[in-house]
DNA sequence: CGCCCTGTTGACTTACGTCAAAACTAGTGG
DNA sequence: CCACTAGTTTTGACGTAAGTCAACAGGGCG
């Protein structure tokens, strides 16, 4: 745990939130976090899995709205008396940090480093929402499905669990339809389309590409959204390094 | 100026902010503001108008990811040295407050209120992007049409510009195909539909709402995504109304 | 006046969805 | 080892929502 922690939130800030963590536990895949695990007013800390964050539409089908993997968090400070206006659920067997949310406001106070550190955790959070948006509304089939491995290329990367082309993504093609906002039987051919392009090869929840560079640019995938600020967003007096 | 500042950081705060605006400026419609005002490292409060954030393309056909309408941050404590992912540009007329990011930085450390403000603020704007990913992967024309023009007479009603069924939109026919990822035909086809629905009307940069149930419902829309936390994110010993 | 931008409409195309059947896989229990 | 089931994946046939192209109309403005 204190490797992703050190990764999340730098190893200046590690042993802050560290001691906040209440519980470490294990959910098994496809299960309601909001239920079972994340009451309100709690946060967590993903340490191994895949969590989705969605919404349902009134038939019951689903749009996945983010994708949470390790060294992300869940519900960061999210206000507990806000209703929620998406669900959350486990996609694989995850272990999940429990981390007083009370108590990491108030080291907020006293750490201005951690405050800039989460605050930027949330701002690529957001663009991150945003590139999903630009997806959905621009992109065709082919084009998404490519963009959205992109992106879980590099994410994954930065955590060690791709090596730049190939990587374990634990997904059905019906999970990969309510992420892109596609039919599963379409998303079926797509698959099949990037086989037959020699792009990338997708089967038994791993993800060969075999092609990156023109993946990335069928897919319009410009990876610098997913950069973390080399130079914190701004100077402050307390912390010269970071 | 104050009463905006007030409706978007509470009258607690507004004096802070207030003190760090460092210029008013006003700009024409069309514009992009990368360019033009919010140099990097700055950021701005909208005080009048609307402006579009975006991401183009490689034909150069725009998605807009945000909408902005005064009372909005721009660029909340964006950090400068990291590239830019999306554009922003005006779309009417608007008013600007600049602000000094890095005094705000600043004053963050010794007004713990204003931290959870502003943390909220940027919570809700990824709500807000939450629900565009849904509106653009699982509705249809007609539904994300409604649900954005939902979205803006909520969001316009809180700060005092919609009535509840009637507000200004100065928008094109083509940015709102720019808005819904879709075509900018088939959005005159659908603003027919909805008009001949008896559901909305919405011409010469005015909405009328003529049954926001119906529409609502159409849209598939739950306002409560917009709702302010009522309760703050946090107890704070510093802080007990708000 | 003529130009440009926006809106409107029609004819046609296409990307994607829907429905349905079959193959394949994995887990369960006899 | 073999049913038996349930969840995926794969394919085909067909339907439809939305895109594209193109023409025209109206308003604002030099």
């Amino acid at each position: 745990m204190e490797t992703i922690l050190a990764q999340s939130v730098g190893s200046l800030n590690r042993p802050i939130i560290s001691g906040l963590v209440k519980d470490i536990i294990h959910v098994p895949a496809r299960v309601d976090l909001r239920e079972r695990a994340l009451h309100p007013g709690h946060m967590a800390l993903l340490l191994d899995g895949f969590v989705s964050r969605h919404i349902d539409d009134h038939l019951g089908q689903r749009q996945v709205v983010a994708l949470q993997i390790p060294g992300d968090f869940i519900d960061l400070c999210a206000p507990p008396p806000r209703q929620h206006e998406h669900d959350i659920a486990t996609i694989s067997t995850t272990r999940l940090a429990l981390i007083d949310s009370h108590g990491l406001w108030e080291a907020l106070g006293a750490h201005p480093d951690l405050t800039r550190k989460l605050w930027s955790i949330g701002l690529m959070e957001a663009a991150i929402h945003r590139q999903w948006i630009f997806r959905q509304g621009r992109l065709s089939a082919r084009a998404r499905l490519a963009h959205f491995l992109c992106e879980m290329n590099i994410r994954l990367l930065k955590i060690g669990q791709s090596n730049g082309h190939s990587f374990r993504l634990p997904l059905t093609q019906s999970d990969l339809s309510e992420i892109c906002g596609l039919s599963s039987v379409h998303i079926n051919r797509v698959l099949k389309d990037l086989r037959e392009m020699s792009l990338c090869l997708f089967r038994f929840g791993r993800v060969d590409i075999t092609d990156p560079i023109k993946l990335a640019n069928l897919a319009q995938f410009d990876p610098h959204y997913l950069d973390p600020p080399h130079c914190l967003p701004f100077p402050s007096p307390h912390a010269k390094e970071f």
